[in-house]
DNA sequence: TATCTATTTGCTTATTTGGCAATATAGCCA
DNA sequence: TGGCTATATTGCCAAATAAGCAAATAGATA
């Protein structure tokens, strides 16, 4: 890997990288149907406002939300919708795996290749 | 979150995170191409064989790769070719964000909204 | 100024990463 | 079959990174 990949693969491992953490995944699906405010989030994630301001600001960071001052709340939102393919994708994973779980376990006999 | 929802997204980010780091990125890119040994993706990465070992088994653990012997080596594919998608959209961000960086770096005067 | 909302900072704990060395595994050949 | 070799994996450690909570700080509005 020469220092030009490097730049690139860990720009775009930075952003992924963002996403891979469950509160931020819900997040991005609460988005995906409209802004929400941090205490908005807060009431949907269940942990600390820091932390949740915290998630927040990894995302917005590397660009996939952005936000907006109204009155005393800020509001955030997706900036780049097509993060929502990553959990369909992540879902296709599940299923293929889950799926051949469930077939292995079905097939205590030897199989007919 | 409730205890469905953390499971949930427990399991989507379990597997975005074992693509968010660059080398795993790489060795997604390339298998997209044709399944590889351990051995060609070392020379691709440049690092010590067993570090490659280990980035495969973290995306062999969640379903991403899937391995096959063919005498001496190993070879691994990709079982789920829809995470080359991670990669554009995470192009997609980047293009975003940085097309405004270089917008805001234009517009050294105020702009008219 | 008082208050509501959000962010930042400091700190501790937990997780991830990469390299070295040791170990394991399968294929190949006498 | 038994041993040799090439290939791959695992264990262990140190360094780097990330997570979560709590307290302090900042910004807007009445």
């Amino acid at each position: 890997m020469n220092d030009k990949q490097k730049t690139i693969y860990g720009m775009r491992a930075k952003i992924i990288k963002a996403l891979a953490h469950p509160a931020r995944l819900l997040i991005i699906d609460e988005l995906a149907k409209q802004p929400l405010c941090v205490c908005d989030i807060r009431e949907h994630i269940g942990t600390d406002l820091s932390t949740v301001s915290k998630h927040l600001s990894v995302l917005k960071n590397v660009g996939i939300v952005k936000d907006e001052r109204r009155g005393v709340q800020i509001f955030y939102s997706l900036r780049c919708p097509c993060v929502s393919s990553f959990i369909t994708c992540a879902e296709q994973v599940l299923e293929i795996t889950t799926g051949e779980q469930v077939r292995a376990l079905a097939q205590k006999r030897p199989q007919r290749k």
